[in-house]
DNA sequence: CGATGTGAATAACTTCACAGCA
DNA sequence: TGCTGTGAAGTTATTCACATCG
């Protein structure tokens, strides 16, 4: 969900969907377990199960990055570890930057995912005087003063906000400033950044809202099947409709 | 991204687009810092560039709602909040487990995102005996033993499952069998839920990644552009395409 | 044979553009 | 007149189904 989009009139590049990037960490993930296995090869319906997809997609996924299988046979897990990896750019070391060092912040820092990655965090930056040079995850706490020097010293092109939502888009453009093209906000607030610059977000409460959106559905659902005697009203109209619980709205429009 | 997908046949159910779904946390945002503002009506344009999203696209989603807008005029803040809210199912109260008290779990524990929109942490929960009885966030931990019993006595439909991904499937096993049906997954490993219970996933690293690939990708056309006297060859098959670094596979395929 | 790779069909989502109502 | 609500068109993603090749 939500990158910049098309840096540029997308100049017949190769062009993989947006939509397969997104599952090949998937698979990378599922297949670096099966190299830790020493398992040889994998067919695109073992690997989709273990990747939590079907194998159509799967394969067809595959099919972008060019013909690596082998009919009759399947997929050599090495040779596709190693064509993922270079495919999203995992070959080479990213230094990145962690902004704002709270309780998320140190989560990340102290995260064993990243390094195992290609993904080095190259420092911990946070605005209060109080944690700098505070240790954390083995790394010390820089003052945000040295935010620029930090970031064009050691060639960050990667940044990550997990400061409180105040302060984020300013965090954002000094780091944009600064030279970051890339930026991965926790910070529950709409970032604006230039053409060029990519930002994902990750939103902890709205993942908890989707769910609790489904999870209400099944509670409908289940009313609605246990008087399977008295199917509801045929002329449904949403505008009429006051939902699961029959409140009368608070406030009506103006 | 992932969610377990049709609990029944969708049996003629509203159907509000998943995509739709997945941004209405968004607007919400929006809209309730408008409301904490005063702000009484907003138009499409406006709401749309508060949430980041494009006007036609916020429109049609609230169109999936009912007529909630005044031509002309724009939408009443205050009864589009509740409305929405009423959607997802925010006027209820969503007790929430959190199984896993480290780093991040300790971090969720605390973000105060949750409170406000209608998610109580009912319990935190660690398998390591020597965590029971701390105070994390203001609420002391229990451990797993009493999982079940938590979950029951509290009415507890939604999970979050913090651990370590080596144990995340059996968590996962627990809390469905004590009657969890919407979990929410930030271990890097794939569940497997019997129909009906709704998974969600939140993996920091894969976020990483794909920033890493378009990241990658920026760099890529940049070195294209910088020669633009001499373009690319055409026959550029994806096949033979070693990618932005030259190397050659350490394995090829058998 | 057995599993890949892929055109073609289908479905989901987004954007356009404008009719229609306040 | 201004902005919503929405058919229609366009785009992207998924699934099907089978030719193809090791």
């Amino acid at each position: 969900m939500a990158t910049g989009r098309t840096h540029r009139p997308a100049t017949r590049s190769r062009g993989i969907p947006e939509a397969t990037v997104a599952r090949l960490p998937l698979y990378l993930r599922a297949l670096t377990a099966l190299s830790e296995r020493s398992v040889p090869t994998v067919s695109s319906e073992e690997l989709a199960a273990a990747a939590g997809v079907n194998s159509a997609k799967l394969r067809k996924d595959f099919s972008y990055l060019g013909s690596y299988g082998t009919r009759g046979v399947g997929y050599d897990v090495e040779y596709l570890v190693y064509q993922i990896s270079r495919e999203l750019g995992l070959t080479q070391d990213w230094p990145v930057v962690i902004v704002g060092i709270g309780n998320l912040g140190a989560a990340l820092a102290n995260y064993g995912g990243f390094a195992s990655r290609g993904f080095r965090v190259a420092a911990l930056i946070d605005a209060d005087p109080a944690m700098a040079g505070k240790q954390v995850a083995g790394i010390a706490v820089q003052h945000s003063d040295g935010l620029e020097k930090i970031i064009s010293e050691n060639g960050v092109s990667i940044g990550v906000i997990t400061t409180p939502p105040g302060v984020a888009q300013q965090v954002c453009d000094r780091l944009v400033a600064a030279g970051i093209t890339s930026i991965l906000n926790f910070a529950p607030t709409v970032l604006s950044v230039p053409d060029g610059v990519d930002v994902r977000k990750v939103d902890l409460s709205i993942e908890l809202q989707i769910l609790a959106f489904h999870e209400q559905r099944k509670a409908v659902e289940e009313a609605a099947a246990s008087d399977a005697a008295a199917p509801a009203p045929a002329g449904h109209d949403a505008s009429t409709d006051q939902g699961p619980d029959g409140d009368v709205p608070a406030v009506m429009p103006a």
